[in-house]
RNA sequence: GCCCGGGUGGCGGAAGGGAAGACGCGAUGGCCUCAAAAGCCAUUGUCCUUCGGGGCGUGUGGGUUCGAAUCCCACCCCGGGCACCA
């Protein structure tokens, strides 16, 4: 009588036994191949959800197969601890966000060791350690130095249910936080910003280079949105004085200007407003000032258009023509120069306004004859346009602009929707910004070596609306760096974005007690040769972190020529239950924790795998891991070095059986390449319901072992070691299929006439296409289909297909 | 509105222009058992059938091809991203 497999004893043995030996520990001289492997660090949130179960089972068994492979593989793994739903929590129940924090790392980290997931646990970082702050505070400190970091008074974006300003990537499309849901309204604060967008061409033309998911990489080239065109003044009619400079991507249809529209916040609104509309125009600028972004968006829409004249022309330099000047709120400050030549013959919503407000429209490039539609902004002859008459659109614009430029009215210029990243935070619970404000020097930077600045510990939480670290005098009171008199400290924190922002480096050196991390660490490991997260982070995080990532090359902290941390990215699918995303806010969570209980942890992660394509969401169901847990017992009746359920393959089938094991691991191998890990666990089922029929061979059994190794580790490490007594399969190199032994001896050919199968047979491969000619003739099915005609046209396509047309 | 995905049995899904529905769940039947559970074996797209087999079938309509779930065009539906960025 075989051993029953008792999953629970099985599953710890394992999880201790790889502890103890360190089998996923590497050190930063460590000989093999490099292969870094990483999962996005997960916010501690209380126990793993089946997001982080998905996650960390597809980084497992990445980590496992490669090191199958010979690699020194670094899998490190860490918490993002800082965020707002601790302090939220210190509000309402008074616990301090540390011990909050914490407590839900204790649950996290006990349910990812369940999963049996491994992890180089030596190099755990967690955000809201005072070693990782003082870091990620020194890093900020060298951006402050590099002109990378600065304070502006900027309109922001403030969310009154978080307290707190968001960057624009946290404010949704309708205006609204994407954390609280309240309606984001517009503040004029001085913030902190970093500087991303001197790297806007560079992340733009790098994403070329990056083995991303493709609509990973178009979401972030729209985020960026490069945009070519031509900046040029307008001179402001009887005010010599003053010009308004436009930026347009058009410079081809100037001739078709009939106005020109400033931004309501735009610096010359007074200068161009004439005494007779000044009434009108400041009631409208009020209006638009005081709306939140939904409001003013609501107005979306071609009749909509709200807009004010101004009293001042502006001339058009390409024919001297005066326009009248208006201010709308379709035209914002924030891109550009604020200001833009409105030509309603190829924009739309110059059109909707200009048909709004009785202004002409004049086309200045022909549309096709059957054009039903309003603005044309298709490409065309130019037409009404002077000099430009009969060019197409690219040769227009390129004129256009030289003619410009010779004149010296304006220049070829560059555009991009990416704004620089506001990183401070009125919060508590976030890495606090080491600067100081000093009467006399202003703006001064911590020493580093005073490096941490802590937030300290007893703080009242109050909802106030600002952080608590603003009433805290010892806190707030310090003196100057410089001149050792009285000087305050600033109270914002960090975007905790910030913390993400660099993890993966410190990951690489993570004891390095002098600095963030050494270039030589970081050359050794870094880039990260896969990394595996929600496709949530596809703009923010992922953005930040190539920003950091070549910010640090430049400023001497990471190796020059690392310009892109992630080489590799896979984005895994959400988690559905009943159509609606899985998730703690949703409450409809079905938490791994029963499934370690009863089925076990491998059962667990091989119906992750088996559910569906990795990339692709997919919906809970509690009834489909039935059947790999099934399976786990079958794999085990099968396997155990005692268990006599299934017998020994007859001499006579042998060979066959295991050249079926070869022709297995080919497939297998294959499909671990290619992420299919759900037709990867369908050929070991079926392989296993084979032997079941065919009888078992050694290398049959062993062959399906090592493939399912990193998918199902616990059950198959035991499985090993009860048949190779003193051995570890995870340490067992992956295995190869002999090319010869994995060719079939015949295979089926299919006859088709006129494409519908008729009849199958038996043949060599090595079979040619006279002779599948000659097979497909005699067959009796054939014949009766064919009724005595002869085929018009034979397709032979060898050896497994042959099709007459008749 | 624009840009990406995706629509295949009762369900999750497979099929890299060449056998549609692998594998699994569920369901049905059999073996084992005093009985049940577990296990093992078989059947399971649909309609017709004289049980040999035959017709139909991958959102809808067209097309390309000897051959289309797969490629092309149009449309419908679902999911996601962007959305006054000049």
């Amino acid at each position: 009588m075989a051993a029953a497999y008792d999953i629970q004893a099985v599953e710890k043995k394992w999880q201790d036994y790889w502890v103890e030996r360190g089998t996923y520990q590497v050190d930063n001289d460590d000989p093999r191949p490099k292969f870094y492997c990483l999962c996005m660090y997960p916010y501690p949130s209380g126990p793993a959800h089946q997001g982080h179960v998905r996650n960390y089972t597809f980084g497992d068994l990445i980590v496992r197969h490669r090191t199958m492979h010979g690699y020194g593989v670094l899998t490190p793994m860490g918490f993002d601890s800082f965020g707002l739903p601790a302090e939220n929590a210190a509000l309402k129940t008074g616990v301090h966000p540390r011990s909050f924090t914490d407590e839900r790392i204790a649950e996290l980290k006990a349910s990812i060791l369940r999963l049996g997931s491994q992890y180089d646990w030596r190099r755990e970082v967690r955000s809201h350690d005072p070693e990782y702050i003082k870091w990620s505070q020194r890093i900020f400190l060298r951006l402050l130095d590099a002109g990378l970091a600065y304070r502006k008074k900027a309109p922001v974006n403030w969310c009154p249910g978080c307290q707190t300003v968001l960057a624009n990537e946290q404010v949704l499309a309708d205006g609204t936080c994407e954390r609280s849901g309240d309606v984001v309204v517009k503040r004029d604060l001085e913030q902190w910003f970093l500087k991303i967008t001197a790297y806007a061409e560079e992340l733009l033309a790098d994403l070329d280079q990056l083995d991303w998911p493709e609509r990973v990489k178009t979401m972030q080239r729209n985020w960026i949105g490069r945009s070519e065109g031509a900046e040029f003044d307008l001179e402001v009619q009887g005010r010599p004085d003053v010009k308004l400079r436009v930026f347009t991507t058009r410079p081809d249809t100037t001739f078709g200007m009939t106005y020109a529209v400033v931004a309501p916040e735009h610096p010359l609104v007074d200068e161009l407003t004439t005494p007779d509309r000044r009434d009108e125009v400041r009631a409208f600028v009020d209006r638009v000032t005081l709306e939140t972004e939904v409001e003013r968006q609501t107005t979306e829409g071609s009749l909509e258009k709200r807009g004010v004249f101004t009293g001042s022309s502006v001339v058009n330099p390409f024919n001297s023509q005066p326009v009248p000047v208006y201010l709308a709120d379709y035209v914002l400050m924030g891109y550009g120069t604020g200001a833009i030549m409105a030509v309603p013959g190829e924009d739309q919503r110059d059109w909707d306004f200009a048909k709004t407000h009785g202004l002409p429209i004049i086309r200045t490039v022909e549309p096709p004859d059957d054009w039903e539609g309003e603005a044309y902004t298709g490409d065309g002859p130019a037409i009404n346009s002077e000099w430009l008459n009969g060019l197409d659109k690219e040769r227009a614009i390129r004129k256009a602009i030289e003619w410009l430029e010779e004149k010296g009215i304006g220049v070829r210029t560059v555009n991009y929707r990416l704004r620089d990243w506001l990183v401070s935070r009125q919060r508590f619970w976030g890495c606090p910004i080491p600067v100081v404000y000093c009467p006399d020097h202003g703006v001064v930077p911590v020493p580093e070596d005073q490096l941490p600045v802590l937030a300290p510990d007893d703080v009242e939480f109050r909802p106030t609306g600002e952080s608590p670290l603003r009433f805290h005098e010892g806190f707030l009171n310090t003196t100057c760096p410089i001149d050792g008199e009285p000087a305050l400290r600033e109270t914002d924190t960090m975007d905790t974005f910030v913390d993400s922002s660099w993890y993966f480096l410190r990951f690489t050196d993570a004891w390095n007690e002098d600095m963030p991390f050494s270039k030589e660490a970081a050359s050794k490991w870094m880039p990260v040769d896969q990394y595996i997260g929600g496709i949530e982070h596809a703009i923010l995080h992922l953005m930040y972190a190539r920003f950091f990532t070549k910010a640090l090359a430049d400023l001497d902290i990471a190796p020059k020529e690392l310009r892109e941390p992630f080489s590799r990215l896979f984005t895994q699918g959400m988690i559905r239950l009943g159509g609606t995303k899985m998730s703690k806010s949703k409450g409809n969570l079905i938490t791994p924790q029963q499934f370690f209980d009863t089925v076990g942890a491998d059962a667990l992660r091989l119906h992750h795998l088996f559910m569906g394509p990795p990339a692709d969401d997919v919906d809970w169901t509690d009834a489909g891991i039935k059947g790999t847990s099934n399976f786990m017992q079958r794999l085990w009746r099968l396997a155990d070095a005692e268990s006599d359920a299934v017998p020994i393959a007859a001499e006579s089938v042998e060979v066959e059986v295991n050249r079926a094991a070869h022709r297995l691991i080919a497939r297998v191998s294959d499909e671990y390449e290619r992420w299919s890990y759900n037709t990867a666990v369908a050929a070991c089922m079926e392989f296993t319901n084979y032997l079941y029929k065919q009888g078992k061979t050694e290398f049959a059994v062993d062959s399906l072992l090592l493939l399912m190794a990193p998918m199902t580790p616990h059950i198959t490490a035991e499985l090993w070691e009860r048949r190779h007594p003193g051995e570890h399969i995870h340490e067992q190199r992956w295995p190869e299929a002999d090319v010869t032994m994995a060719a079939e001896e015949t295979v089926v050919m299919i006859i088709q006439v006129n494409g519908k199968l008729r009849d199958r047979l038996n043949v060599k491969p090595s079979i040619d296409e006279a002779e599948m000619e000659k097979l497909a003739l005699e067959s009796p099915k054939v014949r009766e289909v064919l009724d005595g005609s002869n085929p018009k046209r034979v397709i032979a396509k060898p050896p497994r297909l042959v099709n007459l047309v008749v």
